[in-house]
DNA sequence: AATGAATGAGTGTTCATTCAT
DNA sequence: GATGAATGAACACTCATTCAT
């Protein structure tokens, strides 16, 4: 979120657009995924087709902002609970948070966009770093199984909204048991030994 | 799965095509995802983008025998699961075997599609109704918590293999942890209550 | 221009539309230059801009198809000299020939086009060749001077078209005036010491 | 050259910046022809696009400051042979230095610039007085053929150019050896008679 | 006077779908 | 029934030009 800009601001006009267009195309992704036009994407946010591409020289670049600014504002989430008295709680809070927002953007296309640009894996990175400093808390604090990884965690965090996908108007709050579903499963309690090893990262 | 079709039957030729065309449309969408093209789908059966469109009226309608398909083969999949002695062990059977397919077959497009098609959303159904019927016998027999519905192991069949495609090259038995931890989630060990009630069907 | 199709013959409706695309795209790139647009060609040919593409991949291959043409039909009209009793009187016939054609179609872009296009390089060879075996008889028979080589008369042959370009509405003939004067300045008599060694091929 | 204008003189930091742009846009146009963009132009310059349009209405009259440049600069080389004490001498000079000039700006859209641009015709045609006056006095001292104009040495400026155009990476001089054929063409010796008449002017 | 953000027509290209053969 | 040619509405992207700052 809090990325810092070594180009000069941009002038008052120039950065509503932007976050005009951002607004918008985080909209549209939501409602159409990655296939949204740009041409849709200009016209909700009320600018010209060229105004995108003074902004974003290509759609990719649109899209990574997009994905970076909700990467950035998860890795913000987490580093939040990094120092949070109850490690368990603190994952729960996480996690809770960063499976709401989900909802709102699909992580899909993630490792594509990635794979081209630097900035977003690097923004990946940190949050996958910072999902493992919690889980290990977690861990050490028994509040989690021990045969669990940073990874695995971040990996499922996309679960519950993908679950709830396939409902056609799902109530706003379904994700939530399948998150606590899929908690459960993390948990110590009742855990089975798993049949393969954690993947590693990335 | 044999549909009874109340239209004659094709010829010989016609038939063939149709089976090279639903085999090269699966591999297609397999590789390419919902973007393959009629061209590319035609081109791999080896017949022209003409005789796609003999056979199905429009893309979507080829998309939705191949997911009618898969719908059928898990349906017969749960339906030999029905009578098995154990409760408990059919439905991890249907279920390792349903998240198996879903590596291959993404059913995210099943909502959409099935709203267009009723022959999809009869299918659908009725792997729903079997699927119930698996995790009502389940949690009859105390393999599954009490508060799971079959919609919700529908739901989560997809789970698994959605985490696993975060993962730029994935072992193949990957998913086979995720579901693992899945079904620990529903368990009745440990488990904690949920914090939203199952969703109505459809 | 007698290439040899390994490719079956196109439907007679198909092999229509392609010659009315190619004369299309000969009238607009003598009228626009090579940033003649493809709607425009598609336009000019009656048909749909998606139809330019299914005869041609890109622009690129159809710019090299028209120049591939010219090229082909220059090759043969040089082939027809090469036998003919008098060398002078033989170059003489092709240039004039050559010039002519040039009126209409500009060859300044055949370097890059075939850069990229092994079938017109090797069409440029070959009509290199011809002009070099046309210039070596005329050479031999005294007809040219003696420091010009064949690389030489086939650079010229676009010089009187160019030569031309600067008139607003040139005579139709008026290139004949400037291809005399270069003749008379390929001609033995007269003929003064060259300040620069002839390039090499290509 | 110095062309008096009835507009008041600009500041002098205006001044500067056409200056700058006019360098750029010669550059940019040697480079890229006139396809150069009006954005990589002001790039060069070190100004932002809009001021390009303060000093130029258009691109067509950015283009048509250069040629103009480069007109005058040729009429201000011929005028300097005027008075040369060898009337063939000074023609081969001035011939020379324009071929040369011509190897970095094609005037083959000073045509179609002149159209539009009043200022830029006029500039045209006194370059072709002047190259008139050239070749009637290397005419009358037998140094060029009795049946060439000024017109034909003013549209045979730029063959040379366009000949070694055909070469990938000519050598720098090369244009001098087509300049050499050209020029033997002019001279009285061996001379044929010509096919059409001189063209009027313009 | 200079800036650079915004515009919108235009570009080459793709692709599901239609239709003459 | 099958073919593959034709269609035309998209698409991402470019660029000369305008205009608010």
């Amino acid at each position: 979120m809090i990325v810092p800009t070594p180009t000069r601001p941009l002038r008052a006009d120039a950065a509503r657009n932007r976050e005009l267009l951002l607004a918008a195309a985080e909209e549209e992704l939501a409602e159409r995924g990655v296939d949204a036009s740009i041409a849709d994407i200009a016209r909700r946010a009320g600018v010209a087709k060229g105004t995108v591409f003074r902004h974003f020289a290509t759609k990719e670049e649109l899209l990574a902002a997009v994905f970076g600014n909700h990467l950035a504002a998860l890795t913000d989430a987490g580093a939040r609970q990094l120092d949070a008295p109850d490690p368990g709680a603190a994952l729960l809070e996480f996690v809770t948070a960063a499976a709401d927002a989900m909802q709102r953007y699909d992580l899909t296309y993630l490792r594509v966009l990635s794979q081209n640009d630097p900035r977003l894996s690097e923004l990946r990175d940190r949050l996958h770093a910072i999902v493992s400093s919690l889980v290990d808390r977690a861990r050490a604090a028994g509040a989690v199984r021990g045969d669990i990884t940073g990874t695995d965690v971040f990996l499922l965090l996309c679960a519950p909204a993908h679950t709830v996908e396939l409902v056609a108007d799902p109530p706003p709050d379904l994700w939530r048991r399948y998150l606590a579903i899929v908690l459960d499963g993390l948990r110590p309690e009742g855990a089975t030994a798993l049949p393969h090893p954690a993947p590693a990262w990335p």
